[in-house]
DNA sequence: CTGTTAGCGCGTTCAA
DNA sequence: TTGAACGCGCTAACAG
């Protein structure tokens, strides 16, 4: 490329200078084989000398795909959902795809606009993981013809799998054997906005206690490690506290519980056994580690843009568009031996 | 909007349907005020009746304006990335733009093809965190006439800010009065692609030690946790390696090498001290809390969102396209009160 | 205030 | 094998 360039070269450019029609670049950039030899290369020297780079613009709007996909997430503040993200972005970029982030926070009338945002944007699909959303905006979504996957919902159709995220499964097995050596007390720490996935574990939970006869108490906080921390270091000042099992919806917050017992010399797992739901690289790297459910998210996330890639190509069949994911309980050293 | 669309509606849909030139639904749409009210109302109508939703691509290609940042990042594997990556994304929806992610991991190629990637893509502009790409290649993108801003070089010209993490300064200050209160060994963890920044900071260091006549040995490992945990427990076997300083890049690395000594019988920080150049969330919810920099990664990236929507406005100031950011050396449990 | 027209950069017929 | 012409959906003058 010859030095500065104010205005990019388009087709039209390219065109001119190697004394081609632009039917013949185009036919050059994508590959077609039906052009000779010498004016290819007339054609590629000119492209080189322009430094011209075909505009997804308008490549998009010409041929209605933009080899674009959408992700749709919460945030990117926890860990378990960026081990999500990088396994979309790493098989997204091994089929050819852009990713285009966009992010709902916890408010319906956010995540409504992210979905028009996402209408506009013409991508080609999407893999939605979003607490806030449930199947009739998922379903407005699929009128504009957006291919989908979704993770958290037990959908399919034509133009949507999803994939199911068990967390359910191993936390109540965990409850039921903690139950039967003997266990009590337990607590569960409910978050505001921890999303619809959380509040079905937690419900599922607060079920599987009453139909055993066992209470179990919710407590509440805010998700946030410093916030949490605090909180249980009073929490923990009371004698009624030193015992019992402590569910938590995410590693890091079982170690503000875990440290806040700890420093106020509650021992753990002897007196208190802590567990988190969702584990992540902090759960073996603290001490004590925390028990927790592993699910290799990042395996999720390129299962998720995998199933689209294949959902966009047709390919499809009917019964690979629910996957089951069932999280594993790995026993670690916040609680006790079974 | 009435069922199921099959054919997105079309701004010309719009104009039959309402009884108007596609002029006038353009005007509607796009918040122009030189409209009847009852002609708006009769356009806002159909809009809703076809469910219509503008096409990004369409109106990107007319205006010349994708309304789309890109963001280039090695990856979104660390938690330090992510947050930079959060307060990117959250300014960036306040502007109004749509972000796209580029990964380029650690190799020259791969970062190549970004660039021709980000190019293609039309994007406004765009923010790089990116260790691979020295300073030829930005200037290489600049060539397209895409404003950017770069985190970590120092540059700036007409349509490029910059901003510099400066983990340097506070690391070699702690080398200092390290070795003033009589510290002697010092090692450094060396691990592989670990981005230019981080390659800064290790000459740095090692410049500093032939400085003041002190040995700083190296220790190459990979920069994984469980590789380095075990490789640490290895180290840790022999007698000699029982003291003296250790500074890892990472945080969870800092983590691998505190956790492999306190279980090999060395104690942190009476026998080992062990500090961290990045920190982030895992500095203070180990035990020992790791002492380490901390620089609000989230607070960078919302800055460098912010300077580039100005940039793209023309609003930046000659003298505000560089930021200085320096880190905070913050002494916690894995090292001894100076 | 509203409609007509000409692009934006590219892919894709259909002829030649 | 190549080129001319049209269309993708929308914005932006310019008229009226």
């Amino acid at each position: 490329m010859s030095g500065n360039i104010k205005d990019r070269a388009t087709i039209y450019g390219v065109a001119k200078r190697a004394n081609v029609s632009l039917a013949t670049v185009s036919r050059v950039i994508n590959g077609k084989d039906n052009v000779t030899e010498k004016t290819r290369l007339r054609v590629q020297e000119a492209i080189k000398d322009l430094g011209y780079r075909p505009s997804a613009l308008a490549r998009g709007l010409a041929t209605n795909r933009s080899t674009n996909i959408g992700i749709v997430l919460p945030g990117v503040n926890y860990v378990y959902i960026c081990n999500m993200l990088a396994g979309m972005i790493d098989i997204a970029k091994i089929y050819g795809y852009q990713t285009t982030l966009f992010v709902a926070r916890h408010s319906k009338e956010d995540a409504q606009a992210v979905i028009e945002k996402l209408i506009s944007s013409h991508v080609d699909g999407a893999v939605i993981f979003d607490d806030e959303l449930d199947q009739n905006e998922i379903k407005y979504i699929q009128n504009y013809n957006i291919p989908l996957v979704v993770v958290g919902h037990h959908m399919k159709n034509e133009n949507l799998g999803s994939m199911i995220l068990d967390y359910t499964t191993p936390i109540i097995n965990f409850l039921k054997s903690y139950f039967d050596r003997g266990g009590d007390e337990v607590h569960y720490l409910d978050v505001s906005m921890a999303g619809n996935m959380m509040d079905e574990v937690r419900d599922a939970v607060l079920n599987f206690g009453r139909e055993v006869g066992k209470n179990i108490a919710l407590v509440h906080s805010e998700d946030s490690y410093q916030r949490l921390y605090s909180d249980m270091k009073v929490y923990f000042e009371s004698d009624s506290n030193k015992h019992g099992l402590f569910i938590c919806p995410r590693d890091s917050l079982a170690c503000a519980v875990i440290n806040a017992a700890i420093s106020s010399g509650v021992k753990v797992p002897e007196d208190l056994e802590v567990i988190s739901i969702v584990g992540t690289k902090y759960s073996y790297i603290v001490r004590p580690q925390v028990s927790s459910c592993d699910i290799d998210l990042f395996e999720v996330g390129s299962i998720a843009v995998r199933m689209l890639t294949k959902l966009l190509k047709g390919e499809l069949d009917d019964k690979n568009k629910v996957f089951n994911f069932t999280a594993k309980f790995v026993t670690r050293g916040s609680t006790k031996k079974n």
